[in-house]
RNA sequence: UCCAAAGUAGCUCAAUGGUAGAGCAUCCGGCUGUUAACCGGAGGGUUGUAGGUUCGAGUCCUACCUUUGGAGCCA
């Protein structure tokens, strides 16, 4: 029933602009020798002169004779006056067929207005309608995540996803600036690969012709230190893949990571390393996305804290944190969830913590020459309970020492042999570490959860859109 | 895989076991400065599915489905 009427309007609709133009209901605002046409993120650059906006509706008001459209081009929003006295009664019309989220150019005199949230106003001279949308599903009341994520490829259009994708757009240049700035090589790194990179965790599976299974690689590090090894120093930033069932909203199954790798680097050097790149990381975004972080309404005190030296324990230290704070943790495990934000709790900047039990870390960690029970690793907890957003160590360099790891760990061997040549021609410290560009974004914006952070998330019970 | 919670109008949510409602959206009308505009009116429902208890079930019970959160694993 509704979705008659809504037909009945477009098809009202259409019948308006098809006696403007005899051709087409899509018109090509270009078409005509029209103004010259800008964004709104530059009309402080235009305040007078006569421009056009291309865009679509974000919202409208009327009060009779006069009514506002609000559009939205990409770059930013505009408040649009239409006085009736001004106006043809065709042109103040189209007022009436545009519809939340139609496509139209809007032609008019840009002012500065200091009522209009983002200081500028424009008065209407020409609207040309372009399609008009169907009634939209996303209102300007609240809606679920449940409900938004399943159209997610709308829920983009929205400001606070315009927010956190232009965050997301300057950690990632942030990321590669930083490397780039200091001579690293981007390497990329395989996505199918013949076995797992760690060993422990459960891979995606897919035919590879006649060469058997292959899988989505989990980890581009290995490759990173054949990089490390031929380069120097080199970073891999591609998607990594885990095919375990985490419902959680730290985890998605398809996922950014960020892997720097450094010859001659040992475990302080990295830790030395993360601290600098994390303070690049969000003073950048604290320089440039002042805006985006004030739609998103995150407080910033402290996000302004991290600068390098970031506070440093030792894995001992962190157990010590917990015991006081009457937790019965058992020395030798792994940090849960839960562990992780009290022990990040007692600092208010991210937080290194080091060496931790050979048996919570993976195989290919050098241990540590003063206690071969430790690996020489290092995990970065962010502050405010988001958790891991970085993982590294010092590499195993001795050859007799990974093969016996990896014989320990039941890996095949033969699937590792050009790993094991790294070791066997010219073998050096080496150290790197991963950090997670989703886990980071949730963190810089102070979100909820990760699938908000990467524009269309692959979590275990979701593939669409 | 395990534990827990939730499914009611397009959306967000109400409704002691007793006639299923509101706000937003949609449609119609009004308004010359609105700001998630406002005011008046209208349409819109197999209460996730299948059973059961009861005079009577959106509400209680059982199973299943879907989604969400958490655990484990990790970035």
């Amino acid at each position: 029933m509704t979705k008659l009427s809504t037909d009945n309007r477009q098809h009202k609709a259409k019948l308006k602009t098809k006696n403007n133009n005899p051709k087409s209901t899509i018109r090509n605002p270009k078409s005509k020798k029209s103004m010259s046409r800008i964004y709104i993120e530059d009309l402080s650059k235009h305040v007078g002169e006569e421009v056009a906006i291309h865009g679509w509706l974000y919202n409208k008001r009327s009060s009779g004779k006069i009514r506002f459209l609000v559009v939205r081009d990409g770059t930013g929003v505009l408040q649009c006056v239409m006085v009736k006295q001004n106006l043809s009664e065709e042109i103040f019309n189209t007022f009436d067929a545009l519809t939340q989220e139609s496509s139209f150019s809007v032609t008019g005199k840009v002012k500065a207005e200091p009522r209009s949230p983002g200081g500028f106003e424009m008065e209407v001279s020409d609207v040309k309608i372009i399609h008009v949308a169907k009634e939209y599903p996303i209102t300007p009341k609240e809606h679920g995540v449940e409900y938004l994520i399943d159209i997610r490829h709308l829920w983009l259009r929205s400001s606070r996803q315009h927010a956190i994708m232009r965050v997301r757009h300057e950690i990632i240049r942030a990321i590669r600036e930083f490397f780039d700035n200091r001579g690293f090589l981007l390497m990329d790194a395989p996505i199918f690969t013949p076995a797992a990179c760690e060993g422990t965790s459960t891979l995606f599976a897919t035919d590879y012709f006649d060469l058997g299974k292959a899988y989505l690689t989990q980890s581009g590090q290995l490759y990173g230190e054949a990089g490390a090894m031929a380069f120097g120093k080199v970073y891999v930033f591609g998607p990594t893949f885990r095919a375990e069932k985490s419902k959680t909203r730290r985890h998605l199954t398809e996922f950014w990571m960020v892997e720097p790798e450094v010859a001659f680097n040992d475990l302080n050097d990295n830790m030395e390393l993360a601290e600098e790149f994390l303070e690049h990381i969000v003073q950048s975004v604290l320089k440039n996305r002042q805006t985006e972080l004030k739609t998103l309404e995150r407080n910033t005190t402290f996000l302004e804290k991290v600068k390098k030296p970031l506070p440093k324990i030792s894995y001992e230290e962190a157990v010590d944190i917990l015991r006081k704070k009457g937790n019965a943790f058992e020395y030798g495990n792994d940090f849960g969830a839960a562990d992780e934000t009290i022990i990040s709790g007692e600092f208010d900047q991210p937080l290194i913590v080091h060496r931790y039990p050979t048996e919570v870390k993976a195989f290919y960690m050098k241990r540590d020459p003063q206690n071969p029970k430790l690996a020489l690793a290092m995990d970065v907890l962010a502050p405010e309970g988001y958790g891991e957003i970085i993982g590294g160590s010092q590499r195993e360099d001795d050859y007799d020492a990974l093969l016996s790891r990896i014989k320990e760990h039941n890996l095949p061997q033969e699937a590792f042999e050009w790993y094991l040549d790294l070791r066997r021609y010219g073998s050096v410290p080496h150290a790197g570490f991963g950090l997670g560009v989703e886990r980071t974004v949730s963190w810089i914006c102070g979100l909820e959860h990760v699938r908000e952070t990467i524009p269309f998330p692959r979590m275990i019970y979701r593939l669409t859109p």
